[in-house]
DNA sequence: GTCTATAATCTGATAGAC
DNA sequence: GTCTATCAGATTATAGAC
């Protein structure tokens, strides 16, 4: 498991980035291997020298993006649980978002509904949820050991975090609300405040 | 605005049933107008009677789900803001959800979906987020008033509850983690103590 | 590995009879 | 209003040359 650069050769990278980029100009319906083709400079039947089916691919791909999002989201964070758990809602909720961010959120979303009906998406956004959740109860739990937060449930405050973040994304990506994402901000950061730090 | 009996011709309501049972047999991006007709008893051309085109068919049926879905939120609750905001949170997140709630929030998400990138759909569901939004703030500055809760701002907590409502919704319809949405409970019912009822 | 050409099927949509 | 028949184009996937 050498990062991403030993587990896709050259050609499937490619093929992987072309589809990445047809997604977010057709959409998860509007994908085909013909506009996938149109994306890079290769024939449709050269995907599937690669490839045995779109389906085949179609998993692949969420591999590729899965794997784009843990490496994003796994940059180091070492630093005490207070300030690690506001760098990590910082990264799943950045306050400002560019183009390159919205577009992967975009494409993640899309994937997402595809899990409602298929069964390989669903573990794999089982498994993203279950890092997050995961690694968010850490930072929790180091903060109950070293006296930063209260003896709460870790695992509860988590999911909760992580249900928050979830929900924040989503309004972002698929409504106009542009107010939305910061009250969620500040309300977590409240959150935060009151659930796992002392009653003042 | 006579409710669902009068904005659809029983033909027209006929189709959009046909067209919520294709969505939950082929998913959204398997839907075709073919599927459609094969789920009721009339032809596919007698759709386009109906319809001008298969994406003003979509728009319509993106109505119909969300006005079931906001008749389905907004039967009465008329009781005291505290077991108001339970109600609320109970409809929204329930413990149990057989199979034609579960549908439902599968048929909404894969429509959200499509609101990255179609404004007809993103104006929908902005409209669907205002209205949580808004009925759950007016519940809360309801307990204000009347002293049961504590003066927060209630829009920011509402933008917190719909946050992790949706995101509790999109966990349980995309992924295998069963014990999630009991832990949002959980946690939410912690939240709403802890920030709007006075500290103990 | 990549190409062009093509097969078989499905798509949205329309014409015209009843 | 609904039907059958049909169109033009797109879809996944393969065959066979290079």
């Amino acid at each position: 498991m050498d990062s991403v650069d030993q587990k896709w050769s050259t050609a499937e990278r490619e093929i992987m980035e072309a589809t990445y980029r047809a997604m977010l100009e057709h959409g998860y319906p509007g994908l085909s291997i013909s506009r996938i083709a149109e994306q890079f400079d290769k024939s449709k039947a050269s995907i599937y020298y690669h490839y045995d089916s779109k389906d085949e691919l179609l998993v692949s791909f969420l591999d590729f993006v899965v794997d784009q999002f843990k490496t994003n989201f796994a940059e180091e964070i070492d630093e005490d649980p207070s300030s690690a758990l506001n760098t990590v809602i910082e990264r799943l909720v950045p306050l400002q978002m560019n183009d390159e961010e919205f577009q992967g959120r975009i494409v993640l979303i899309e994937l997402r509904s595809q899990a409602t009906r298929n069964e390989a998406f669903r573990e794999k956004f089982t498994e993203i949820n279950e890092l997050l959740v995961t690694s968010i109860c850490e930072i929790i739990e180091r903060g109950i050991e070293d006296g930063t937060f209260r003896d709460v449930e870790a695992a509860r405050v988590a999911e909760h975090i992580v249900a928050t973040v979830n929900g924040s994304t989503i309004d972002r990506v698929t409504t106009n609300r542009e107010v939305a994402p910061a009250a969620v901000r500040l309300s977590l950061s409240s959150y935060i405040d009151s659930e796992l730090k002392s009653c003042q």
